[in-house]
DNA sequence: TGGACTATGTATAAGCA
DNA sequence: TTGCTTATACATAGTCC
């Protein structure tokens, strides 16, 4: 991210995969206990690496559970009118770089001419995938899965 | 953290604050995304805004409650190693629209014109809070916890 | 509110110890 | 490795719309 721009896509080079890990992992904790300082809000952060097999909860187990505790004693209406996932977040990220890709495109084409693509559409492509939510993978749940399905009370 | 150097404690003003949140929210999803898919990684945040009394699972329900069910099956992981989610397929279109534009972006530039930029001084701020685990909010653990230490058997 | 902008602080990829 | 150092890319506080 830095001496050479980011490449997003999976690092394939193991070695520099896990060394990245190891920064970057820091840098998201860090960057995640100063919004919780700064904003207080609290942030919990579970990470699941499968190289390593391992699964870290973040920033402590105590903070992790008392998050899970405070969504259980949400109020049902409420908790799941909230609940939020990225997918608006992502949607307008991907409108976003559509609009972008093709409007560079254009460019790319005004300024190049002919040069056979191979199959790149400069057109929304995930974005109908993403409209509807029946197209995916056939029974999906119609409304976000509550918490308190998610985390069935905890025996100590 | 920038303009400023960052006072690591609760931003009093509010609309301050609310601003702040909403920008560093935004980057720390991009960092956790971006270590999902440098890495290969699996990241689970959940976001709790006791001022907006909102609830934030990201990248998605879907990914949180998969993370979960990984720490409940922790013992026969390999099955689920490779299963597919809607999410993880999503991302990928998303990463080969982005590797694209970027592609393109760097041709941009490059037939464009380049940037200056200033940098100096290192210089610790809140970096010793990370360095020292212990400065955290009193009793953290030594290290990150294993999930499977935090969450025994879930299944009585 | 919700973008843009810009100056500056941070994060981090490579390099090196 | 495991950590520093350094040069650069990125994030973002303050500001203006």
């Amino acid at each position: 991210m830095t001496r050479n721009k980011v490449n997003y896509a999976l690092i394939e080079d193991d070695t520099k995969r896990k060394f990245s890990y190891t920064k970057r992992l820091k840098g998201l904790l860090k960057k995640s206990d100063e919004l919780k300082t700064l904003c207080d809000v609290e942030v919990s952060t579970v990470i699941y690496d499968p190289y390593r097999n391992e699964l870290y909860a973040f920033p402590n187990n105590n903070v992790v559970r008392n998050t899970f505790i405070k969504i259980k004693e949400l109020p049902t209406l409420d908790r799941s009118k909230k609940m939020m996932t990225r997918e608006e977040f992502t949607m307008r990220r991907i409108k976003k770089l559509e609009e972008k890709l093709q409007k560079v495109h254009e460019l790319m084409i005004k300024a190049d001419d002919g040069e056979g693509s191979t199959s790149n559409a400069p057109q929304p492509i995930v974005e109908s995938m993403l409209s509807s939510r029946d197209n995916f993978e056939g029974p999906m749940d119609p409304s976000p899965l509550l918490f308190s399905e998610m985390f069935p009370p905890m025996v100590p």
